[in-house]
RNA sequence: GGGGCGGUAGCUCAGCCGGUUAGAGCAGGGGACUCAUAAUCCCUGGGUCGCGGGUUCGAGUCCCGCCCGCCCUACCA
């Protein structure tokens, strides 16, 4: 049964580049559980973008002396650059400064605006007087007005943990240039959350045994203190308010969190538009048998579980205040919040002021993309916070990928190239050639179904297993030893060679571009699973690129047979073995 | 301070609703083989399951307390 499954990748965000610890969050992830789903047959959508408006970029801006369109511009290009180059098959990779991104998210706030979710507040502000810029709560620092550490910061003090109101501080300075903040009162917009309290508890509660239970628990806790939350602050960088009086006001934008959730619907939207056909988005967001996944890291949880889903069933009318559905039509709730724990580096946080960072850049550069993200499905922080470590990089890459599967498909196909020059037809099969040909076979029912849960670690180690029980046939079967009876080897190689490719398809979601590699050597023509790539697209006079593809492969989720006859040519090394040399380099590259 | 998650062999991690001698991969030790990027295959040593209580016929697996790590804490993307 064929299914629209929109996967919903978090947005990176661009003052900066990415590292490893961020794909393994949301990128790696996301993509083996869109390959697997289009190789089920699936009808998947994966959508994403860079988020580029807020405070950090404009603050990243002014330390470059640039201005914060160029910052934007200069990231989101380069980061769409590395995810590109990591095989991420986006339909649409696209941006948060696009002048659809900010109708839709207009129109969502209109939605909530009018169904009476939204209202204004006057609140205190901190400004800084030489730039009139507002201040941050979190950019303000001073001595805590409770424990008197005075390295406190204007939300919070990290020695006492006390929640702090910046203008409690004692001696309020601006950790940008050191000056001391002005307080002002300012009005903004708050989004109603406690009117979804009901509503999200009955969503939520419906999950129960689909989601991760610790991603369920603890959106369920957060229910019990909901408060209404403010959806706009004083800055230039972000999307207009959207209302008469506000719209023309240069100081107050959206929020960045609120316009940065919105953007898995209008990059859906985007991508439809260009598609040609306008309305397509609607199968994934307004057919109700179409399922959402959402893809991040443990930090964005509540954006997710939360506020996204809040303002959906507020754009709806389904919130304690009722309302109707805007003029998109009512969407979607998110069918599973999956995520991911933390990656540390070598033992300690990522750290890119104290170089304690792989960027994806640096480590493509020097190794392959199949070898990352092997790393990652394997020994990545799907449950639980991990360490990346260069040695255990090392062994997986030589050990696993190189040791034991590179090495099954370059010794099968060498030993049939070198002695048939195709693929052999096989004869008379014993008990061990049905056994391993069943076995291969089978695994697709298995490693499926924890693709399909997220369950990435055991699905990739059951697909291992296959690799690790082709090894062991071989050895026991011994081809290389029979002289006398050429048939018999022609069968031990054909039946090798089936599950050579059988494990090819259990691993493309992980492994593309060298299940690919195995697809062409094997006498496959055309695409297997395919690859991104980036293009330049205009909007309104306006360049810029996005990741986008054409994913219509051969791949299937099932055993297809091999084909006798088909010219083998001798194989090339599918992986490079690295030497062990590279851990001492690498960490000579990390800061104390 | 509050909430959440985690603390299992040298390393990285599995262990669902409590049930026989706690598992895997890698690393270590021994052996076999040579088709293959000296890769592969077989055998093997190794754990007071963070600490302390409790419930139970029986707890890594449930309850309480404590210690350690990480995340969130409502203008933090």
């Amino acid at each position: 049964m064929s299914q629209h499954i929109l996967t919903a990748v978090a947005w990176p965000y661009a003052n900066g580049p990415r590292h490893i610890g961020h794909v393994s969050g949301f990128g790696v992830p996301s993509d083996v559980f869109s390959r697997y789903q289009r190789m089920a047959g699936n009808k998947v959508l994966m959508v994403s973008g860079t988020d580029e408006h807020g405070t950090p970029i404009q603050v990243q801006a002014d330390k470059e002396g640039l201005g914060v369109r160029e910052v934007a511009d200069r990231y989101n290009r380069l980061i769409a650059e590395d995810l590109t180059a990591l095989g991420l098959s986006y339909d649409l990779f696209t941006r948060t400064t696009t002048a659809n991104h900010y109708a839709v998210a207009q129109e969502i706030f209109k939605g909530l605006h009018a169904n009476g979710y939204i209202f204004p507040k006057t609140t205190m502000g901190a400004i800084s007087p030489s730039t009139g810029r507002t201040l941050p709560d979190r950019y303000i620092e001073g001595t805590c007005p409770i424990c008197s550490y005075d390295g406190a910061r204007g939300d919070q003090c990290d020695n006492c943990g006390n929640q702090l109101d910046p203008i409690e501080l004692i001696n309020p300075v601006s950790r940008i240039n050191g000056e001391t903040p002005v307080f002002v009162e300012t009005e903004h917009f708050m989004l109603d959350l406690p009117a979804f309290a009901e509503v999200l508890g009955s969503w939520l509660q419906s999950k129960q045994g689909e989601w991760r239970p610790n991603v369920l628990k603890f959106s369920l806790n957060l229910l019990g203190d909901l408060h209404p939350r403010a959806i706009t602050r004083d800055l230039d960088w972000g999307v207009p308010i959207p209302l008469e009086g506000w719209s023309d006001q240069a100081n107050k934008r959206l929020y960045v969190w609120f316009d940065a959730v919105i953007g898995y619907l209008s990059a859906s939207i985007e991508w439809a538009r260009r598609s040609g056909d306008p309305d397509a988005w609607r199968q994934w967001w307004q057919n109700p048998d179409a399922r959402g996944y959402y893809f991040m890291g443990k930090d964005n949880i509540v954006f997710h579980s939360e506020i996204w889903p809040a303002l959906l069933l507020g754009y709806n009318g389904q919130g304690a205040r009722g309302g109707t559905a805007g003029s998109l039509g009512a969407l979607n709730l998110p069918s599973e919040v999956v995520s991911s724990e933390f990656l540390t580096m070598e033992g300690r946080k990522f750290s890119s002021s104290r170089q304690v960072v792989i960027y994806v850049r640096d480590f493509l550069a020097r190794y392959d993309a199949d070898a990352l993200r092997y790393y990652i499905a394997v020994a990545g922080p799907e449950n639980q916070d991990t360490d990346f470590t260069w040695s255990e990089f090392l062994n997986r890459n030589n050990g696993e990928l190189v040791a034991a599967w590179g090495n099954l498909v370059n010794r099968s196909i060498s030993m049939a190239a070198k002695n048939f020059g195709a693929i052999p037809e096989a004869g008379d099969l014993t008990d061990a050639d049905r056994a391993l040909l069943a076995r291969s076979r089978a695994a697709f029912g298995p490693v499926g179904a924890e693709l399909n849960r997220s369950r990435f670690k055991n699905a990739v180690n059951e697909a291992f297993d296959v690799v690790r029980d082709a090894n062991r046939y071989l050895a026991e079967q011994e081809p290389w030893k029979i002289k006398d009876d050429p048939e018999r080897v022609k069968s031990i190689l054909h039946v090798a060679l089936q599950v050579v490719d059988d494990a090819k398809t259990l691993l493309t979601p992980f492994l593309p571009t060298s299940s690919n590699k195995i697809y062409a050597m094997l006498g496959g023509t055309g695409v297997w699973s395919g690859m991104p790539e980036m293009k330049e697209v205009d909007e309104d006079g306006r360049s810029y690129p996005v990741i986008t593809g054409s994913y219509e492969g051969a791949a299937r989720w099932e055993s297809a047979s091999i084909r006798p006859g088909t010219p083998l040519a001798p194989p090339t090394p599918l992986f490079r073995k690295l030497d062990p040399k590279i851990v001492d380099e690498e960490l000579a590259r990390l800061g104390e």
